[in-house]
DNA sequence: GACAAATTCAAATTTAAATTTAAAAATACG
DNA sequence: CGTATTTTTAAATTTAAATTTGAATTTGTC
């Protein structure tokens, strides 16, 4: 069983070059052939210890879930909801931003996104819902009763998307937009943006449906 | 010359099948073969007609810009900027959620936004830029002369953002999430949401930055 | 150190798609 | 009509990528 060391690091690289290569190209446009040079093995690899470029994609899905969504740290008992939320938005746009080293998962999300291989359905309900009943809470607590759903479905399609909106910009995209190279500053700053105009957004809603 | 009445027909034929295929898959998941039996010729027609599935589809592109792009109407004179934010969260709402006949434009922006192909770069800066300058001075005459150029960036992204929340969103994930079909009522209650929330955020950036 | 199992490798095969070809059919025009 | 041009077709070719293969190598165990 010794022999599992050696193989273990074979195949974990491949795991680790897949979730990077497929984070940047999505599945169809991901070459085995890139992956393996990535990891530096041969391209049987993928297939010997996968099975497929199917599986090999499911599973660094799984990997990259798993390594990477580290839990957001619980809220402090006395938090008040202005500061979960800003919490919160911290914590998307910086997983958003975080297209590096440790940030395949939001890459693999992404893409998942965009061009549905509908290979990770069962394990996105799971990895999304708890989340998202998260927020959802959050905001019915800073929205007011007189809200409906409808209204608290809109402002969790309000706040996610402007913390998404990193994540479909490219590096080129993004300096000709903002001029400036996408620092922890900046990505900060937009952090603090988002919460304000967040809070001011609901809290509107909130005036309007009291009225 | 009269022939060219004749082939005309089977050239725009592949066009039109091919801004609904690629609108619908993307540059590299759209087969030649399915344009083509969408359009009711041989395979070759895309080679002998466009030279090559790449320049089949810049001419695509160009073609649903072209129809698809109705300028919007222009601003009354007297429109406050308010009403002037409004009208276009609800142009770009409608325009984000037309994924029917009228709507491979958007389709295909989405696609080219999720898969770059650059194949389209050149149009697409023409097409994006004059809309983009159009937002940009109606954010500032709302925020005030006190905010940065990083403020109205951020406030472009925030509001570009929340509008294109429907487009990455797909039948399914709809369902799911708002447990209701899209229909125009949704549609315009989403773009009211929208402009409420969005002038509420502005004007509190307005706020803190006076302060 | 020798044998067995696991792993790696380079090369062969398969598969799927785009592209090209050359012959057939349709069309335009004198 | 007859011929030249354009268009369409089915089939062949090319290309790019995934997958499989079987031999060579490495590793673990006795």
């Amino acid at each position: 069983m010794a022999q599992m060391r050696r193989a273990k690091k074979s195949r974990s690289r491949v795991l680790d070059a897949a979730c990077k290569i497929f984070g940047k190209k999505g599945y169809r446009d991901a070459r085995i052939a890139d992956i393996c040079r990535q990891a530096g093995t041969n391209v049987a690899a993928v297939n010997y210890y996968f099975g497929s470029k199917a599986s090999l994609y499911t599973e660094a899905w799984k990997q990259a879930f798993e390594k990477d969504i580290i839990p957001d740290p619980p809220d402090a008992v006395d938090a008040t909801p202005e500061e979960r939320l800003s919490a919160r938005i911290h914590a998307l746009v910086r997983k958003f931003c975080d297209h590096g080293a440790g940030g395949q998962f939001t890459r693999m999300y992404l893409m998942e996104l965009a061009n549905p291989t509908g290979l990770i359905d069962d394990s996105w309900r799971e990895l999304i819902e708890p989340r998202r009943r998260h927020l959802i809470g959050t905001i019915r607590d800073l929205i007011g009763s007189a809200a409906t759903d409808e209204d608290i479905w809109f402002c969790e399609l309000s706040i996610i998307n402007q913390c998404r909106a990193l994540l479909m910009l490219n590096r080129r995209d993004l300096e000709y937009l903002v001029q400036q190279p996408l620092t922890p500053g900046l990505i900060k700053r937009l952090a603090d943006h988002i919460t304000q105009f967040s809070l001011a957004g609901i809290h509107a809603i909130r005036t309007n449906k009291n009225k």
